[in-house]
DNA sequence: CTGAAAGCGCTAACAG
DNA sequence: CTGTTAGCGCTTTCAG
């Protein structure tokens, strides 16, 4: 086999392919990298050498010289929410696209992680990072931005220059409560996610509700949404209606509900935010905000990709892109 | 800020180290990676320094040399499938606890996307991978195994020296099969998930149910599990009740049920595997077959690690480690 | 127990 | 358009 012997690999390296062809390492490097003058046949017979010595660069040893080392990397939350995996697979399918591979990292929105997430990315050389950072501050998130090209997610940009993406969690929320004052609601209340530093979805709520709806907090999570409920209807038992961060604590809400003896949504109305795969398949099936996850992964590395290349020509300081992703009510059961 | 001029990074060096330390740079190396003899004084002080200058060595210079990263690969079908991410929380922990990155790649349980992202993550120097490889051979698998450590999830080792975890699929299959059979259901079939070499839920369902039981394949996603019920319940209309690949597929299969007007479990009853987070919160809850997913994504991490030991150690070329998880059946209402 | 020398594979800068 | 020179920061010999 090839660049094998005794099975033991030998790494077949540029010097290999340069002697093959009968050029120079560094020719080698330009038809590679298509960086510098080369002549199109020198550069097509390079090529052909590499692939039929099936050479592939060493990524180290290229890393130690441009200090990159062809990764991406995704700074999340909690990947057993259903809402993460999904927009990874838009963040997995474009990186591939641009010949990455993404690096993930699991923070339970835990400041320590967080920061710890971002150096490492930092010292792998990622060429940027995705970032869904829940607790670190926008003096952190600069600093990081200062390092490395960065792309914040689902969350306001420390500073003009640092681009973001995220779902359009005013519209979506305005939505929401609209639609539950449409259907007669006019006590509702909200399950916030005791996450994040921006509370857009809360601002949103309480300028569209009534003054004074309340408000609980608590982990976006199945369990936090569980524990929200049973707060706040033990705190406000008129309240019909429920606006939840997410999805996952509304379904939290909705066995909260149940356990109380109250159905849903004729006792009390349950919408969520995220419109999770399985949504409509819940019972009852879960009237949501839907924002397209795979589409928010793929625009996160498209704009990350932006940033790269005006890093590179000549880091123009100026705004940096921000996309509003649309959110749009999915009407169901539940509310 | 220390290392930072002008927000321009400047690299501490292990030179630099030393120099601060007052020993050579082979000293600073020994003190950290703990090789070779060094006097417990020495050391102290060197990683004291260390601290100090905030030094965190290249990921590239050491790579270059050792052709080690300090990443774990993880090789999925579809980060979209709950129970994968469920899976990479555990392996994230874990591998948090080593150390070590974990960059992750989705095949969609495409052969060339799997040897790709085996070949990327060999290439990047990953400490070890862990796969769940659907479509590659089992030639390719011994092939992968010998290049870098490598544990198999959910499949048979295609050898006895690589090592595999996976649920006690056969087990699980008996119990659903058993359960059915039980709640009176004589005639049942199975929703297969086209992918894989093992069949080993087939195998076990073709020995557990009556001889000639049906089997339908589709690929193991929501609309996959809804086609292959369509198809089932269309060839074999007499089926009181349908053992899916998995929740998903379950879940596919209760909307095509419920579209064709059959209610479940009444005309057709319905069990899943994986019990994914919201299978209870399912319409109706589904009866599923239970495994630790968070257990065998740090299990995955644990046996990987033997894998990596061993090798170090003189490479005993023996029989390496197989896990088999635990598989108990939920009973809900769909089953 | 510690230091000096050598080189991993690549690309940037400069010649030609 | 192509080749030569000079390291990047680290670990691995091999001396001392």
């Amino acid at each position: 086999m090839v660049g094998e012997i005794l099975g033991r690999e030998v790494r077949v390296t540029i010097d290999d392919v340069a002697r093959a062809a009968g050029v120079s390492r560094q020719t080698v490097s330009r038809a590679m990298n298509g960086k510098g003058e080369i002549s199109a046949a020198t550069r097509r017979r390079v090529l052909a050498t590499i692939e039929e010595l099936d050479y592939r660069p060493s990524v180290f040893a290229r890393g130690m010289r441009t200090q990159r080392g062809g990764t991406l990397g995704l700074i999340l939350s909690d990947i057993a929410n259903p809402f993460f995996p999904a927009v990874a697979r838009g963040v997995f399918d474009a990186a591939a696209a641009r010949g990455s591979s993404v690096v993930v990292h699991n923070t339970d929105a835990h400041a320590g992680r967080e920061s710890a997430a971002a150096r490492d990315v930092l010292e792998r050389g990622a060429d940027g990072v995705i970032g869904f950072f829940e607790a670190l501050a926008d003096e952190d998130l600069t600093e990081v931005h200062r390092r490395l090209p960065l792309v914040v997610a689902d969350r306001r940009a420390p500073e003009p220059g640092v681009a973001s993406v995220s779902s359009d969690f005013a519209t979506g929320t305005r939505l929401a409560v609209e639609h539950l004052h449409a259907r007669g609601h006019r006590r509702l209340g909200m399950l916030d996610g005791a996450v994040g530093v921006d509370h857009v979805r809360r601002h949103a709520f309480t300028d569209a509700a009534a003054p004074g709806s309340p408000v609980v907090t608590g982990p976006p999570t199945l369990t936090g949404g569980a524990a929200a409920a049973d707060q706040l209807l033990a705190e406000h038992p008129a309240v019909t209606a429920l606006f939840a961060f997410n999805d996952l604590m509304a379904v939290g809400a909705v066995r909260a509900l149940r356990e109380r003896g109250r159905r849903v949504p004729e006792d009390c109305a349950v919408v969520g935010y995220d419109d999770l795969t399985l949504a409509a398949d819940l019972d009852p099936p879960l009237t949501t905000v839907h924002t397209d996850k795979y589409e928010l992964g793929r625009t996160l590395v498209e704009v990350l990709d932006d940033v790269v290349r005006a890093r590179r020509d000549g880091s123009a300081p100026g705004v940096a892109p921000h996309r509003l992703l649309p959110a749009t009510l999915v009407v169901r059961r539940s509310g």
